[in-house]
RNA sequence: CGCGGGGUGGAGCAGUUCGGUAGCUCGCCGGGCUCAUAACCCGGAGGUCGUAGGUUCAAAUCCUGCCCCCGCAA
């Protein structure tokens, strides 16, 4: 089957590799235009991008898909659209450009988590069950009807990085089963469950990230899992920016066994540096391991490395 | 020229202001103690102090160029 794909992101290009390598043909890609990146401001072509061009794959680079974008969609002889992260809705003509119209993988059970973040929402609000959804794009945001859903455990510990590289390898084997069943044409797509919870995902930005030493350990352990690798979770020392990359939550704190000094000040944000562990209190009395931090201007560093310069130095975060 | 931090044995840091051949906490190797140990004790290896050049009797430290890493902002 001629296929043309839409994506941006390193998922996307991950997938895109995969379709390479199916019985299917891509004869073109659709991705975001390039963007400036980094303190250098170098203008990089997405990763999707990369990829298509190290295959000789004719790319076309938009923000939205215009009139004239589906008119060359269509000459390109594409049978199906495949979508993963493309970063833009398609209207109604870009929907219609194709023969078979296109397909998209969602990272969650819809209806559950439309929208822009579904992995890093799943994990920020504690969901122990997501997965992958290849449904029939219409024209609302995350509404087709479903071809398939291939779901999985979402690990205690795993950060939403880790999580959507397992979804992407999951999404590129719902493709491999899904795709030639629409080409024999005996697909048939049902429509969205109306039961069951329908939260929006929303895309996640740095403020989000920001961490409240007020919280319970294990929600702030779940806001740093969510937050990584974007936008990443921070806290202060001092002045400066401070993220915490990893961390895990041990719950309520036995401060009788903790005390060796008369220090009952037990402030949200205090670091309690111990031989082979660095503590911070959380709110309601509980405590967060941390296991992996980036000082501002530093790489990151397991917080043991972190604590051995910081001990002495730094007391309490936020 | 967007703002800023940093490059010192394998890791994280100190030392740079007031130049005099390198220190701390770990790790690693060997030995000891111990029922045992991630605990403790003793010993050891390991560093062109990012790089090129300059000043000086002497440079990690002062001056100049360059490379690399990172935080914020975009």
């Amino acid at each position: 089957m001629k296929l043309i794909f839409a994506g941006t992101p390193a998922n996307a290009a991950r997938t895109l590799q995969a379709l390479l390598q199916s019985q299917h043909q891509v004869v073109a890609v659709l991705t975001r235009p390039d963007a400036p990146i980094g303190r250098k401001r170098i203008l990089t072509p997405s990763p999707t991008a990369q990829v298509a061009e190290a295959a000789g794959i004719p790319v076309f680079k938009a923000n939205r898909v215009s009139p004239e974008l589906a008119a060359e969609i269509t000459a390109t002889g594409a049978q199906l659209g495949v979508v993963v992260a493309y970063g833009a809705l398609l209207k109604d003509f870009a929907l219609q450009a194709l023969p078979l119209g296109w397909v998209n993988l969602h990272y969650s059970i819809l209806p559950d988590w439309r929208g822009a973040a579904p992995v890093q929402n799943a994990i920020l609000h504690g969901d122990t069950e997501t997965g992958v959804t290849l449904f029939q794009l219409d024209e609302g945001m995350d509404t087709g009807p479903v071809y398939d859903v291939v779901r999985t455990t979402i690990n205690p510990g795993e950060t939403s990085g880790r999580l959507l590289e397992r979804l992407t390898e999951l999404g590129i084997t719902l493709l491999d089963q899904v795709l030639p069943t629409i080409d024999a044409g005996i697909a048939k797509p049902t429509a969205q469950s109306t039961d069951g919870p329908i939260r929006p995902a929303g895309k996640l930005t740095r403020e989000h990230g920001l961490i409240d030493w007020n919280k319970p350990a294990p929600a702030v352990e779940r806001q740093i899992l969510a937050m990584n690798p974007e936008p990443m979770a921070h806290t202060l020392v001092g002045e400066e920016s401070f993220r915490i990359l990893d961390a895990l939550s041990l719950g309520a704190t036995d401060w009788a066994a903790l005390e060796t000094e008369s220090d009952s000040d037990h402030t949200p944000g205090r670091i309690r540096f111990e031989p082979k562990r660095v503590l911070v209190e959380c709110g309601g009395g509980t405590l967060l391991q941390l296991r992996s931090v980036q000082p501002a201007g530093k790489n990151p560093m397991p917080a043991l490395d972190w604590a051995r310069g910081a001990n002495g130095k730094v007391t309490k975060l936020g």
